[in-house]
DNA sequence: TAGATTGTTAATCGATTAACAATC
DNA sequence: TAGATTGTTAATCGATTAACAATC
């Protein structure tokens, strides 16, 4: 089984990508090796959970120099996959769908949105980029005959449980909800909710209670 | 001192905005009374998880009834700082950041977006919304001018360290990172990160592992 | 009343941090 | 070699869960 198999605590896995992006810079900058305290001085963390963290990455470092950073990317890459390649719709072709469909970054890390959906019958039959918006009655068809995983719900609050119960009986593994409203699935679909209103929040706390307590 | 001063546990904090999503739409359906144990099951989380989040929130249930929607609600706004309002400015006009400002979710939680900044000369002048997208050489100057307090960073990864640390010196007190980048900033400037990508990584490991373990 | 649900305390669980022998 | 850094173990810390008396 490839380690990338392997569960990792959420929290860790959270991390991951943080890492990969610093190394990805360290990289493009020259550095061969990294330690555990640099880096950790870089994300804001302790070395000893930096250490810890690696413990799930199948590969160890070395005493006096710390980790080689060619290697360190791509054990990163493997456990997080960026190696495969995953097919994605999206529901919604408002601003943020169409944002998210004209952002190359999501081909690069192997994201390839496949298709486009909506239930406004005026945009229907539009563009975005190189795809065409398609009636959500299509969904199911669409995401058996492209063989799509991921589903990304970019749609209006009161929609997301229906949009997000369409995309369970189509078929999709996984659900990225972007919508500020809690939607529930079954317990064999992955649901991660990445809303950046609730992380507007959780910065607007933070600079609340700066010098408070 | 307000309740929405007091410090709360990271983790509690995400799961306000979660709580309030999933309030409002009780409430839309006309729900007056909400037990934790029903909350949990729509939040996936445990009924005594939800009655040690509200003891943060400076008001008490009801026996044999639960949560009173409507006040409930109200002190999850004002934990939230739901009432108030802050000046937003966004660095990159490109398909995200306009994505962004042109969202009215925004607006309706309180988050002004007053300004659009970019680098490239050929797009500065042009317009998002009722935007003028200015240089990036203006920001502390506007940023004084508007009384702004948070910055939205949907810059490219490479760009994103150069553009913050012209945010911190503007004098904002909270940046949201957007970008598939680790950023860094002094202690009295808070940052959250917020990225899709990364999320969309946790969701393929979540995909993969399942039913392995 | 009987029974459901709260708030709170104590127990469990997991994550982070500290410490240090092993290593190069 | 001397000293920096690892991997790992143990200690600490914090978050979640379980349990239950108090309450309506």
């Amino acid at each position: 089984m490839p380690s990338r198999h392997v569960s990792v605590p959420p929290l860790v896995i959270q991390r991951l990508p943080r890492y990969l992006a610093c190394v990805q810079q360290l990289q493009a900058n020259g550095a061969e090796w990294i330690s555990s305290r640099l880096l950790a001085e870089q994300l804001g963390l302790t070395s000893s959970t930096v250490r810890q963290d690696f413990t799930h990455l199948d590969f160890r470092g070395t005493s006096r120099r710390g980790y080689a950073i060619t290697e360190l990317r791509d054990k990163l890459e493997l456990i997080l996959g960026v190696d495969r390649r995953w097919n994605v719709v999206v529901a919604g072709a408002g601003n943020l769908g169409r944002a998210l469909i004209l952002h190359e970054d999501f081909a690069r890390r192997g994201f390839r949105i496949r298709a486009v959906f909506d239930i406004d019958p005026g945009k229907i039959g539009g563009r975005v980029g190189e795809l065409e918006i398609l009636p959500l009655a299509d969904l199911a068809v669409t995401v058996g005959q492209l063989d799509c995983q991921i589903g990304i719900l970019a749609v209006p609050a009161n929609a997301a449980q229906e949009v997000a119960d369409r995309m369970v009986d189509a078929g999709l593994s996984g659900l990225l909800n972007l919508a500020l409203a809690h939607i529930t699935a079954p317990p064999h679909v992955a649901v991660i909710d990445s809303r950046i209103i609730a992380s507007l929040f959780e910065l607007t706390h933070l600079i609340s209670t700066r010098g408070d307590g």
